[in-house]
DNA sequence: TTGTACGCGTTATCAA
DNA sequence: TTGATAACGCGTACAA
C-alpha cells in the first residue's frame, strides 16, 4: 500500500494535520519542520493520492474523451491537441472510443459519470439525437468538436466545411475544370450538406450549373470503396475532376483510376479533405483541404477549461487551407490544330 | 452536485446503508424495500461514485497507458486492441504520450501514481535505463510491449523481430537477389539491432556473405527522411533490394526512387516492416512484415489484468508474417543473348 | 505554530 | 431486516 500522511507524520512525531500542510508549503508551518516533513515524505516515496483529494475537492481533474476511433489520422491529431492543453493544466485525459455506435457511446457516458470527469469532450458524433435523454443528468459542460448535429444547449468547436469545401471547387474551376463531380458521405449529414453546399456555392460563383449526376453519395462499406465506386458513376458522366468529402474517398478513387489506366491529374484531377497523412504518400500526391486539426483538438479542450473556471466559452469555427500537390492540373485538351486550349467540354 | 445514497436515503425514509445494500442487491434487505430504492435511485438520477469506491476498495479499475505518440498507426492498434480488453473488464485507460521525452515519461509515472492507477502499460520505451530508479518506488504490475531494453524485474509482450527480418529477407533471397540492403534505426537500438540479427540470419541460410556496405543506418530527422538517405548509399552499392527497419522508412525510400526514376520493383525491390495503413496507397504497394499488433494489445492487457487478479504471467513473443505486395519482384536481368536470367551481379 | 474534529461518498462490521 | 458507526486519505475550520 502507497504511504500516506499519516505514516508520515507517525515518522516525523506530528500530526497527519502537519504533515498536510507542510507539504503544501503552507507558511503557518515553521520552516524547520516543513523542511524535516518533506525531506522525509521524499525519503518514504510519498504521493498523495489524487483518490483522496477528489473525494474532498469535488474535482478529479479529468476529462473524459469519446472518439469514434483513433484509427482516422484527422482524429489522432485533434486528440494530440487536446492532450497537449490538458496535461499542461495538470488534467488527464481517459480517451475511449464508441466506434459510432449508440449502445457504446451510452455505456461511456455512464462510464464517465461514475468516474466523476469534470467534463466531456466529443468529435464527431451525432450526439443531439442520441445523447438528448441523457444529457439533461449530465452537470458537467459538454464540449462538441465537429458534431454532426445542431444543437444550443452544448458548446463546440467546428470546422469551416463550408469554406473548405468552396476553396477546393474555386481552385478546380480556376485550372479550367467545368464537370466537377462531388462524391459524398451519406452517413455524415451534417458535414457531407455543408460540403456539399460548398461545392454549390463555388459553381455558382463561377456561373456553372451544377448537374445532378455529378453530385453523388455511393453507398459502401468504406471510404475507400465509396471512392472507388465514384469513379465509375463519375467517368461515365464525363466528369474531369472530383472533390471528395475525405482523403480516404479520394485514395479510393486513386486507386480506381490506377486499376482503370486513369492518368491523375491528366485525366482526372483530384481534391481530397482533412489533409491526412497517407495524403502526402499516394501517388500523385493528393491536393485536399487541410484542416487545422490539432487547432481543434488544442482549442476544443482550451475552451473546457475556461468553461471548468467559471468562463463564458464562444462556440467557434475554424477555417481550412487548400494544400496544392499533384493530384490536379489544368483542364487541357489537345485542339485540332495541336495546340493546347483550355475547354469546358 | 450529484445525487448521492444519502440524498436516495432521505427521500425513501430509510438508512443510507439500506440504500446502498439495497443498490447492490444484498439479499439480507427485503425485496419491497430493495424494490422502492432502486426505483427511487433511477428515478433521481444516481449514478454511483467511482471515486469514493475506489478510496475504500483501493483499487481504481484504471490502467494507465504511456504510448510515444499515437500518431504512429501502429501503436494506435496496440492501444486500440488494449482497448478492447480493458472495456469489456470494466477498466478505463489513462492514455498519455511521452514523445520519447525522458522528462515526460517521468512525470506520467508521477501522475499514474497519483491517480492510483491499479497497473500501467508502456509501450516501445527504453524503460530499463531511464525508469529504473522510480520502478522500486512503483508498486502496481507494469508490463511493457516491444521495449527497447532487457529486464527481468518486468512483464513483456514482444513481436519477434528476428523471425520477422528473417521472413522478409528470405522472401527477396527466394526472389533471386543477393545484392540485399538493411536500413536500420539506430534510436530503436533492440529491435533495430533483433532485425539486423534476422537478416543475418537469412543470409546466412542462404549462404550469402553479408557486405558491410549495405548495412547502413542513416542518421536523420524522421524515418522518410532514413529512407531517403538510404536509398543513395545503397543505390551506389549496387543493391538491387532493400529490407528497411520500418514501413514510414520503406516509404522514404520508395518516394525517393520515384524522385531519381529508380522503377519499383523492376530495378528495386523494397520491404518494410510494421504492415501500417498507408503501405496499402503506397505505388507500388508496399510488401511489409505484419505484425500482429491488435493482438499485441490484447495480450498485453490481458496479462496485466491477470496480474491484478492475483495470477502469474508469462512473458510472450509473437510472430510476424510476410505480406507480399508489390513492391518486390524477381531480380532479373537482361542478358547478352536477349534471354531473361536470375543473376547474383 | 500545531493539533482536534469533521466531512467528502461509499462499504463493512457489529449491534439491534 | 435494518441502522449506527467506523474507515478509506486528505484538507480545513476551529481550538489551543
Amino acid at each position: 500500500m502507497p504511504v500516506t500522511i499519516k505514516d508520515i507524520a507517525k515518522a516525523a512525531g506530528v500530526s497527519h494535520t502537519t504533515v498536510s500542510r507542510a507539504l503544501n508549503s503552507n507558511p503557518a508551518i515553521s520552516p524547520e519542520t516543513t523542511e524535516r516533513v518533506q525531506q522525509l515524505a521524499r525519503q518514504m516515496g510519498y504521493v498523495p493520492s489524487a483518490v483522496a483529494q477528489s473525494l474532498l475537492s469535488r474535482r478529479t481533474q479529468t476529462i473524459g474523451m469519446v472518439v469514434t476511433t483513433i484509427a482516422d489520422p484527422f482524429i489522432v491529431k485533434v486528440v494530440e491537441g487536446a492532450e497537449q492543453i490538458a496535461l499542461a493544466a495538470g488534467y488527464s485525459i481517459f480517451l475511449t472510443t464508441s466506434h459510432n455506435k449508440p449502445e457504446h457511446e451510452m455505456a461511456v457516458v455512464e462510464t464517465f459519470q461514475r468516474r466523476r470527469v469534470d467534463a466531456i469532450i466529443v468529435t464527431s458524433s451525432r450526439v443531439g439525437s442520441l445523447y438528448s435523454s441523457q444529457l439533461d443528468q449530465i452537470r458537467v459542460p459538454i464540449v462538441l468538436i465537429n458534431n454532426q448535429e445542431e444543437g444550443e444547449f452544448l458548446h463546440s468547436v467546428t470546422v469551416d466545411d463550408l469554406q473548405g469545401a468552396q476553396l477546393a471547387v474555386a481552385h478546380l474551376l480556376a485550372l479550367g475544370h467545368r464537370r466537377i463531380g462531388y462524391i459524398g458521405a451519406a452517413d455524415r449529414p451534417k458535414s457531407n450538406g455543408r460540403r456539399l453546399a460548398g461545392y454549390l456555392a463555388a459553381l455558382k460563383q463561377a456561373g456553372v450549373t451544377p448537374d445532378p449526376i455529378l453530385m453523388i453519395s455511393p453507398a459502401a462499406t468504406g471510404d475507400l470503396e465509396r471512392g472507388r465506386a465514384g469513379l465509375e458513376v463519375l467517368w461515365a458522366a464525363g466528369a474531369t475532376a472530383a472533390f471528395c468529402y475525405n482523403d480516404l474517398i479520394a485514395i479510393g478513387l486513386l486507386l480506381a483510376c490506377r486499376q482503370r489506366d486513369i492518368s491523375v491529374p491528366a485525366m482526372m484531377s483530384v481534391v481530397g479533405f482533412d489533409d491526412i497523412e497517407p495524403a502526402l504518400y499516394t501517388n500523385p500526391p493528393l491536393t485536399t483541404v487541410h484542416q487545422p486539426r490539432l487547432e481543434l483538438g488544442q482549442l476544443a479542450m482550451t475552451m473546457t477549461l475556461d468553461l471548468l473556471n467559471g468562463q463564458e466559452a464562444q462556440d467557434r469555427i475554424l477555417s481550412c487551407e487548400l494544400v496544392v500537390r499533384e493530384s490536379t492540373s489544368q483542364q487541357i485538351s489537345e485542339s485540332a490544330n495541336g495546340e493546347y486550349s483550355i475547354t469546358s467540354r
